[in-house]
DNA sequence: AAAAAAC
């Protein structure tokens, strides 16, 4: 097997890859490589979680290391659809650089000009931008794009969705036209291809292969229920959001919910954290600090859910997700896929839970049909009814989860249980006059945790499943979670399931 | 129909 010390990198750059401890290169970075380092044009067609970024930096690194940049001219650029990503890969740049003098600029929105022009004028070597922030800076006359020897663009269907492309090929027209280009996208939509036959010359073409079936690593389910009444439905959704999280107990380490609209993702993060849960809120109105910041918390561990727009759907490396919650039903099929992709990564076991109203009804059938797969319905922890009699939990069928930790009892849930203080406490302790919260919620949310349902495995393979809970045996109670994710990680990437590895024309097409 | 990205 190919071998990072085999792809001829800088040793400088081997060295920081060693230090980080990869040995092996992904797909993506094993074809990407070779050509890049050669000086051709690469066109990789591949998704997030494949070990993209780095088959760009490295080759980059090792082409730039000498030499150095001029005032004002960048000697390379890599564009990016969102702030996060661009952070991202400024983040792996500088892991992979440190051995190296090599000096970069982030160029994006919602921060001070004044860093940026202070970097740009000093000269660097890699600039890392959205598109927006660069054009503002080339419009105020701070920066030459006639010294890029080498330019990136990454996630560029997205950058097209996002209406990028005039913006992309306006920044293509002031580069040189001796430029190496590194151009990637998860799919080669017309208008893609359109553009890579404009800009790239005879790119070295690189499709990352569709996995093996064997990395389904995400458990998927939706629980599809009714409003009992329709000015009911974000307060009941809200309670089967938690009753969710509950069912999952200690095994919901951390979990991303994601929401449609901005407005719903502030909604269910003050809600969340009404309940106790510790939750945050990230979408493209809030602050860029207050964004950082809470990526970083989430990231370390610190903060245990993400409530988030499509702004954290695709790109973000965030490892270590035990759950991905869609609040609601994307009404993109593939930002499902993109979804779900945030756990389950690296071979690791993930799990990925939806929530469907009737409305949703047209939406779930397009996600089912793009992923070739029945996704199972789980049982409302609510049991589909808010009026349901309390303490109609049904002991013959705890069976599926032998390890569980949490608590099932009908009496408060037990001190084990991490999660948060029962509803009746929190309506107690707090003031509502001024919140959000509509009143019925607490009606709905009263059956809660304990009345749930036992949790219908939200399965795939059942020897899967069954392997995976032997491994965690009824004795990890004192196990650390750290042992339990401890398989093998080949390369720099993560694993990602078969669907997601193919194109979305062929995830149509099946 | 919404989100993201420039002020």
């Amino acid at each position: 097997m190919t071998k990072f010390s085999d792809l001829n990198l800088n040793p400088k750059v081997l060295k920081a890859v060693e230090e980080a401890g990869y040995e092996t290169p992904t797909p993506i970075q094993a074809g990407a490589i070779p050509p890049a380092l050669a000086g051709r044009d690469v066109l990789g067609i591949a998704q997030t979680g494949t070990g993209k970024t780095a088959s760009f930096t490295l080759p980059m690194i090792t082409l730039l290391h000498r030499g150095r940049a001029r005032a004002r001219m960048p000697r390379s650029l890599v564009l990016c659809p969102t702030r996060e990503l661009a952070a991202q890969v400024a983040e792996n740049f500088d892991i992979y650089a440190k051995h190296t003098k090599l000096t970069k600029a982030l160029l994006i929105g919602g921060v001070s000009f004044k860093e940026q022009d202070i970097l740009i004028d000093k000269g660097v070597d890699v600039l890392i931008a959205t598109p927006g922030r660069l054009l503002d800076h080339f419009e105020r006359g701070k920066l030459l794009l006639t010294g890029v020897q080498i330019m990136v663009v990454d996630e560029a269907d997205r950058m097209l969705d996002m209406g990028f492309i005039p913006d992309i090929e306006r920044i293509f027209g002031l580069t040189p036209f001796t430029r190496q280009t590194l151009f990637f996208s998860a799919t080669m939509a017309s208008e893609i291809e359109r553009i890579t036959n404009t800009f790239l010359s005879n790119p070295e073409r690189i499709e990352v292969a569709r996995q093996a079936s064997a990395s389904e690593t995400i458990a998927q389910g939706v629980v599809v229920f009714k409003p009992s009444r329709k000015d009911r439905e974000g307060s009941e959704k809200r309670s089967i959001l938690r009753g969710l999280i509950e069912r999952e107990g200690a095994d919901c380490r951390n979990g991303i919910i994601f929401c449609n609209r901005k407005v719903d993702v502030d909604v269910v993060a003050k809600s969340m954290k009404k309940y106790g849960y510790d939750a945050a809120p990230i979408h493209g109105d809030l602050e860029q600090s207050q964004r950082t910041r809470t990526l970083d918390g989430f990231r370390d561990g610190s903060l245990r859910f993400l409530v988030a727009s499509d702004v954290a759907a695709r790109g973000l490396d965030i490892p270590n997700v035990s759950h991905v919650f869609n609040y609601d039903v994307p009404s993109h099929a593939e930002d499902y896929v993109h979804r779900i992709g945030r756990t389950g990564r690296a071979g690791r076991e993930g799990r990925a839970m939806m929530i469907s109203v009737p409305r949703d009804e047209k939406n779930l059938d397009a996600i089912e049909n793009l992923i070739q797969t029945q996704i199972p319905r789980i049982a409302n922890p609510l049991k589909g009814d808010a009026t349901a009699p309390e303490a109609e939990a049904t002991p013959e069928a705890e069976t599926p989860k032998p390890t569980r930790t949490r608590t099932r009892s009908r009496n408060r849930p037990a001190a084990s249980t991490p999660a948060p203080a029962p509803e009746e406490a929190v309506e107690q302790t707090e003031a509502t006059p001024a919140q959000a919260e509509p009143r019925q919620e607490d009606a709905a949310a009263a059956p809660a945790p304990e009345t749930a349902e036992p949790p219908a495995e939200p399965q795939k393979d059942s020897a899967q499943r069954g392997a995976s809970n032997r491994s965690r045996g009824s004795s990890n109670r004192g196990r650390s979670r750290r042992d339990e994710r401890d398989e093998p990680v080949v390369g720099m990437g993560d694993d990602v399931p078969s669907f997601i590895a193919q194109s979305f024309e062929e995830r149509m097409v099946g």
